[in-house]
DNA sequence: TTGAAAGCGCTAACAG
DNA sequence: CTGTTAGCGCTTTCAA
């Protein structure tokens, strides 16, 4: 009982071909009534045309996958948003795909991704070494563009990125602006080009200043609430007694800040006037805590819309202007430290 | 340079029948040796299938579309998770679509699912009256199942839910059980099928326990943060210098709860002593704020995996046992009541 | 402005 | 066990 384009063609007495051209609106080829007559056909018997026929003879499916860690990562949640958008704008549909940070999965899903005929591919990739399946897309010649995550060299494939090195810098500076600092700088995995950067950053941030290697403790979590519970608790019980051997704290993102907010509770520590503490990233949690997380604001929405607005670009064939965008950080100062700007509800 | 099934059988030296059976991976029909030495000619030339065609010659494409109001908001992230883990598991691909609470964007949503060839349809409907667009799927014979929302009768549809009226009946009941108790009820829009069936269990245990008119006071806000603060703060405000109308609030869901804490605090009015909190849904904000919340706990996570796991039965053809699944709630008492069970990190 | 016809790459009878 | 063949529903030259 299914309608195809034939049917519709002989109730109106006309050919497929001249079907097919009114279903892709083209300009030129139709009559204006018989377009008009067709239309009606199509509403009346409420016709929907078949995505595989279609994508078989085009090649093209007007939908692109996204690939990333995790959708209940508030982050990213927030990055697919901005992406579904400005997609659904352009009638294209999204396939979502979870890689639990794992690149075994992650290529799976290219794969599959390629199977499925998308046009396009946004990726948040688990690994920032190895682009081996981007060979894939780029043998099929499918767009893709890389976020959040840096590839090997940033300027090697089309991304937006946020500027994790400024957002290190951005915080660092803030605190070791202050005479007396000791700074304990709690990153993500190394691995990750965003913990790499953020290092990097901050390093820059305490050698402009001449700063003793004494002005910074590392350690490293994994992203989570509780490694920054656990990673601060550490640092705390360890000197019990003593003088604590920081006198802030800076996380490179809002859930284990979050966890550190906790450990410091417990302890008794007064924040910020004991200790100062800075997240990374701004997700809503950041500012329903107690007191309201400072962090380093990153755009989220943003980095999904634009990466995929450049994804569209790509997709109808038209160069990039410029293959990689940088996008901005800046500090949001709120309850955690002693500096404020922004009053809390 | 596109690689197909007739450029694998050619290689082989066989016809394409051979390779589809291959491909498929059906037991009979193909000489173990004949598979082996297609399968590594596939492998070899990195050989991927057309989904577009195979979907144009079975009519399937292993990808189902789960339409939900918002990604960004927690619970449905986890109830999107849960279904994709178990979609992924048996090979189908999720279609995403963010509905906004909006009933047109939702019915432009299933056309185009339908179009794009879906096996079957997760729905979070925007709307509890009309079941208008099912029928576009019911018409093309494509399997869905609701979730969260009722749409008219529960039974009509096949659907896995969270029974709203237990748990509305569940935190009523705590807060009723103390003597003297005056509840501040504030509800999400009356209009879904959430709200109606929690206000029915809270009406339900008033009933019980024959308690008078006043004993209850109803609000409606819009699940918001911030309608949770206004209309607590309207509550308090009014009533300056004299006794609060209430000794404890129930909202609609934890996001509200946020927004009554906050006016609390503000009012300086101690909680849980002066007023007790409880929430609805048990969103990870709700372990995060300060007390820690008390709330009705669903389960997100499973009710998305029941409801992938219906659809791949229906998927399958098989008829389900039975058509609607009823999760229970429980009540999680933190730091926002007297009672406590859970002890905070 | 319209129509005829040849695919797109795969599956699924049906034969052999 | 394997091959032949006829589509699936649409797009797209090329002709008319």
């Amino acid at each position: 009982m299914k309608l195809t384009i034939s049917d519709i063609a002989r109730q109106a007495g006309v050919s497929k071909a001249t079907v097919s051209r009114v279903l892709n609106n083209r300009a030129e080829g139709v009559g204006p009534q018989t377009r008009q007559r067709i239309l009606e056909i199509m509403k009346e018997t409420g016709f929907q045309p078949s995505g595989f026929a279609r994508g078989l003879a085009t090649g093209r499916s007007a939908s692109v996958g996204v690939i990333i860690p995790d959708i209940v990562n508030p982050y990213y949640s927030l990055l697919v948003r901005g992406a579904e958008d400005v997609l659904k704008k352009s009638g294209y549909g999204l396939f979502l795909c979870n890689s639990d940070h794992d690149i075994v999965k992650e290529k799976e899903y290219v794969s599959k991704l390629i199977e499925r005929g998308v046009d396009g591919v946004i990726l948040d990739s688990a690994e920032s070494d190895c682009g081996c399946h981007l060979e894939l897309l780029d043998e099929k010649k499918i767009p893709y563009v890389l976020v959040d995550r840096i590839i090997e060299d940033p300027s090697k494939y089309p991304g937006v990125y946020v500027d994790n090195r400024e957002g290190g810098a951005l915080a660092a500076a803030y605190f070791f602006d202050q005479p007396g600092c000791r700074l304990l700088f709690i990153n993500g995995p190394i691995e990750y080009s965003q913990s790499h950067l953020r290092q990097a950053g901050v390093e820059g941030a305490m050698r402009q200043r001449d700063l003793p290697a004494e002005a910074l403790i590392i350690r490293y979590g994994d992203f989570s609430i509780e490694s920054g519970f656990q990673l601060t608790h550490e640092m705390i019980s360890r000197m019990d007694g003593q003088e604590l051997p920081f006198t802030s704290i800076f996380l490179a993102n809002d859930l284990m800040a979050i966890g550190a907010l906790r450990a410091l509770k417990r302890a008794n520590i007064a924040v910020p006037d004991q200790v100062e503490v800075i997240g990374f990233d701004d997700i809503e949690l950041a500012t329903l805590v107690e007191p309201p997380l400072s962090t380093v604001s990153q755009p989220a929405l943003e980095m999904g819309s634009r990466s995929a607005s450049m994804l569209l670009h790509m997709m109808a064939g038209k160069k990039l202007r410029e293959k990689t965008v940088m996008l901005k950080t800046h500090l949001t100062l709120r309850g955690t430290t002693r500096e404020k700007q922004e009053s809390a509800l």
